[in-house]
DNA sequence: ACATACTACCTTGTTATACAAGCTACCGTG
DNA sequence: CACGGTAGCTTGTATAACAAGGTAGTATGT
């Protein structure tokens, strides 16, 4: 998958998995990557930056199973990027579906 | 709109509109720009990637309205990548759009 | 005791690309 | 002749994805 095709998505991506539940960044990769490509190196800058806009709060948690896990959840903030950033994510593919409608270079 | 949303995704929309038919450069601009946010500084760069890695080719047509307007067409190899692109695009839009299908931070 | 594997977190350096800003030049109209 | 529209181009800047590497806890096998 091309790697440019995510820009600025994986933060929507992101923050809409957490409008659903809190997660840790280790379940994050695993639930993103279970729809699109997407590695650890990506995820952990991503949400150090995401929380230092003040989009995420974070909280630790021991855990029984392994190292203790850190949790993100949104911020006010946050849930406010989320809607702005669904708008406009939707706006952007259907623009971009309407001009991949009519040129056709298979099918 | 998010500009990181469009980088990787505006190759695959120029050579899609090249896929339907020639193109300059100053027309694709207002073509896409049509559909979604896009200005000159960024096609024209775009373009000469794109030919220079072999999937555009281009022809000099003079213009009675005003200076000689430079058409890009699809190589072969560029017919190739625009189909491949093209399925990308869509199992990327589909993944990220069963992501956010879950989580709802609005509506 | 030691190696291995899985969980979980993090950082550094590299690479690609979108775009603002600026430039040149042609043509037609006032 | 100035101006706006058409048409092309370049330079510099900012951003983000990721490979590669590191740390450390828990559990299993030998």
């Amino acid at each position: 998958m091309d790697k440019q095709m995510k820009k600025g998505v994986l933060d929507l991506c992101v923050l809409s998995v957490l409008s659903e539940e809190d997660c840790y960044g280790y379940q994050l990769v695993e639930k993103i990557s279970a729809a699109i490509e997407i590695s650890e190196g990506t995820i952990y800058p991503l949400l150090k930056r995401l929380q230092k806009d003040g989009l995420l709060a974070s909280y630790i948690r021991e855990s029984s199973e392994g190292p203790a896990r850190k949790y993100y959840k949104l911020t006010p903030e946050g849930i406010t990027k989320c809607k702005r950033l669904r708008k406009e994510w939707f706006e952007f593919y259907n623009g971009v579906n309407k001009l991949l409608g009519r040129g056709n270079g298979d099918e």
